[in-house]
DNA sequence: GGTCAGGGTAACGTTAACGTCAATCAGTTG
DNA sequence: CAACTGATTGACGTTAACGTTACCCTGACC
């Protein structure tokens, strides 16, 4: 049920997750430090991925205000850089999350191609990484193997 | 029993991977072309790599000749960069391949910390990738779910 | 001896993703 | 009002990872 439960909670996480990207509801909103500490990110970061139009924020008196949504974004983006995607990339990324509750079919088959794409992009990453982590098992095992061994038999040479 | 399988038929891989960075016995040699077309980078990007010393090859007559060695480490270095490590870190983490037998008991223990912080930074990572799919997945469902629909009522509009 | 493919160094150009000033403006507090 | 605090817009600098000439050398072939 351990397992179950990881599972489902990952599912409702992912759910809870793509929703606040439709979230236009709550009023809560935020400024661009505010945002900048919370996620440890600069000033300077901020603006540029507004730049590249990642993100648009509302003004007041051309101070930029975030919503709940902006900051759900801002949280892909960098999950996104995280995991390697350039911010070229992010920016269409973004586009697949958002509403695609009202496109035309053909505005849902283009989301469902990318998704595809992108889910085995991502599988393969995958892949990469845990062949990495393999072969780092593998040398950590044979040096604590080694280490031990030595400690066994602290100045014998042979 | 297939499970176990690729479990195993992982853990060999690995070994083999991590064993031929230390085999100086084949004679095979490759030249600078033959490399780049089989990893399908540049001549610019391997002369790149050798500039920032992830590479050392031997010169015959001036030209680069490499050892299957040296093959191994390039493979490995396209590996990390396809995770997302910049070449700089990757310096630093091919180090920890190659041998490690000979090593004091300081150089294990080196060893033994670097492999295990880079492996909780690839958990880590892999940890993102999973949340990612975990996403897309929600929104390719939610997607086809709306796209079976519509075919069911074409032209209805409640 | 000419030329041609294949390889080598040197050096400048390029793109991405910010860092780092500098000058300016908008609200606030004594 | 003056002095601050926070924000905004340029504009130039920087690092990484190559791309792109440009120019030279060398062995094979005719």
């Amino acid at each position: 049920m351990a397992l179950k439960d990881t599972a489902s909670a990952a599912l409702t996480d992912a759910q809870a997750f793509v929703d606040s990207h439709r979230d236009e509801g709550t009023t809560e909103l935020f400024g661009i430090t505010e945002l900048c500490r919370e996620f440890g990110i600069t000033l300077r970061a901020l603006r540029f991925y507004e730049d590249k139009s990642l993100l648009a924020p509302r003004r007041v008196n051309g101070a930029r205000v975030y919503t709940r949504r902006d900051r759900a974004r801002l949280a892909l983006i960098l999950r996104a850089k995280a995991i390697g995607s350039p911010l070229s990339e992010i920016k269409t990324y973004l586009d697949l999350y958002g509403d695609h509750g009202e496109g035309r079919a053909q505005q849902l088959q283009y989301v469902i191609t990318r998704t595809d794409n992108e889910i085995t992009e991502l599988e393969k990453k995958r892949a990469q990484i845990d062949a990495t982590l393999a072969e780092l098992r593998v040398i950590n095992g044979s040096c604590r193997g080694l280490l031990a061994e030595r400690q066994r038999k602290p100045k014998g040479k042979a």
